[in-house]
RNA sequence: GUAGAUAUAGCUCAGCUGGUUAGAGCGUCGGAUUGUGAUUCCGAAGGUCGUGGGUUCGAGCCCCAUUAUUUACCCCA
């Protein structure tokens, strides 16, 4: 009998207890401040089937999925025929449901199913896990949480600066104060798209300036001419995307720039980008907003999701080496490839996962979040521990969670314990405490000890400023 | 899918141009007059050096293959 080494998948990972107390305090951060915008929660099977999330990713997306074989014998529709003609006709044969690789899809197929149940504007928050065949790296997992939050069935522009509201709110409140919202729009993309002439393909130019920040402006033109650019376009480009100063300096000389290339208003009315991230703006201010200096009117920000129609978000934490922890957008026809065309939609996400490893390398989390237990009962024999037990019961009854030692060993290995565990009181009554009809509460972060009577205990555990 | 790096104790890693019996720190367990953790001191357990071949008198070290992990690219949270 061979024993095997046990391992888990690539690119997933177990949540220990403390992991797990400071991924509960993100998730509940989030969740708060969704739910005080008004979002409802709501949950989706994590099988989908691939006719849903199949076309929705592009090519490169659907590479990702992670299929789920049929169950039974599920090659018994292959022909020979089949397999010689190579996995792509094989696949919808033996594999009928993946793993949902996004939380936005799903709730399109739910908004379709359910549309004559629901009331629009349909507001919600969905907190799951989703799946993707990536190669994992750095803040990039196989199995990840999202955190989305979406409307759909409006197209006012207060979603979108609440968009920005629920960002800045979740940032602050983590204690995660460098970060950037980074804002676009589509419409902004595609007026770039007009302005160099119509040359190339627009999704080769966005994929491009998208990088800008990252491989640089020599990178992008190589990567522009590569694709069939010519150098004229590529030089307005530059003039176009490097307008400097702040939000609404920036969205004036884009106007006037856009202008001067000729960028034609009529068609498809490209100007409305530029419109609409001024009533964003504008929203903000009537709101209050003050955190302006963390808002930025980015033009190179393109992202790669193909739905995406109106505003584009992003975030990154400026003072850690991380992808962007959350990103969303504006899109008008989601719903249309379910057969309910016309539905505008927008939201965003956040990424639990960076967002834990922002936190973990910024030294962010809270002192004791990771703690459950508050109190540590010592066990000195047999005999106190039956003394013992209608205490522990008073003191969970006050709802502080506590737990009795369940053996009588040395006090050395329990005090070691609560240490470990990072209980921050233990109380103990021993023989001498007993005769006293008092107790000994020793407060392990400070090395204090006191005698007490159970009456002035429960009080002291309780309140919640220690 | 493309390119690189790494693999030695539970964890983090040393290990000299290839040379006797494999090293540390942390952790675990035990002990330092039997009622006190994190700090001190002593001791113990724990390794087929990822796996399979090869070169050599001799391999943790060199070569090949294989698997796993990881970083960057693509893409993305």
């Amino acid at each position: 009998m061979s024993v095997q080494k046990p391992s888990i998948p690539k690119g997933t990972r177990d949540f220990g207890p403390a992991v797990v107390a400071r991924r509960n305090y993100i998730f509940g951060v989030i969740r708060r401040v969704f739910e005080k915008f008004g979002y409802a929660p709501l949950e989706t099977p994590t099988m989908e089937n691939l006719s849903v999330l199949t076309g929705k990713y592009g090519d490169e997306g659907d590479q990702l999925l992670f299929k789920i074989l049929n169950s039974g014998d599920f090659a018994k529709d292959v022909t020979p025929e089949d397999l010689a003609s190579g996995s792509k006709k094989i696949l919808p044969k033996v594999a009928e449901k993946g793993l949902r690789y996004d939380l936005t899809v799903p709730f399109a197929r739910y908004v379709v199913m359910n549309r004559g149940t629901l009331t629009f504007p349909f507001k919600r928050y969905q907190i799951q896990p989703v799946w993707r065949a990536d190669r994992p790296q750095r803040g990039r997992y196989r199995e990840f949480y999202q955190c989305d939050a979406d409307v759909v069935g409006t197209d006012s522009l207060l979603c979108e600066a609440e968009i920005v509201l629920m960002m800045s709110e979740v940032l602050n409140t983590l204690g995660l104060t460098e970060h950037t919202i980074k804002i676009n729009h589509r419409r902004v993309l595609g007026a770039f798209y007009q302005a160099l002439g119509s040359e190339g393909t627009e999704t080769d130019l966005f994929v491009a300036i998208d990088k800008l920040d990252k491989i640089g402006q020599e990178g992008v033109t190589t990567e522009l001419l590569e694709r069939g650019f010519s150098a004229g376009a590529i030089n307005t480009l530059f003039q176009l995307l490097t307008v400097e100063g702040g939000f609404a300096e920036k969205l004036e000389r884009l106007q006037v720039a856009f202008t001067q290339a000729g960028v034609p208003t009529e068609a498809d009315d490209q100007y409305k980008g530029l419109q609409e991230l001024r009533q964003v703006q504008e929203l903000l201010q009537g709101f209050g907003f003050t955190q302006f200096q963390h808002l930025e009117f980015d033009p190179t920000l393109a992202r790669g999701l193909s739905y995406y129609t109106g505003c584009i978000f992003e975030i990154k934490i400026n003072n850690v080496n991380m992808g962007s922890v959350s990103g969303g957008g504006r899109y008008d026809n989601l719903t249309g490839s379910f057969g309910l065309p016309g539905v505008s939609g927008v939201g965003f996400s956040f990424g639990v996962d960076r967002l834990y490893d922002c936190l973990d390398e910024l030294n962010l989390f809270p002192e004791g979040a990771a703690a459950i237990t508050r109190c540590l009962v010592a066990n000195f024999d047999a005999d106190s521990m039956t003394q013992m037990l209608p205490v522990l019961r008073q003191l969970r009854e006050a709802n502080v969670p506590s737990e009795l030692y369940p053996e009588s060993t040395k006090l050395a290995k329990q005090f070691k314990y609560a240490d470990a565990k990072g209980i921050p009181y233990v109380l103990l009554q021993g023989s001498e405490e007993r005769a006293a009809n008092q107790f000994k509460l020793k407060d392990l972060r400070t090395g204090q000890e006191q005698q007490l009577s159970l009456a002035e205990l429960i009080p002291l555990l309780t309140s919640q400023n220690q």
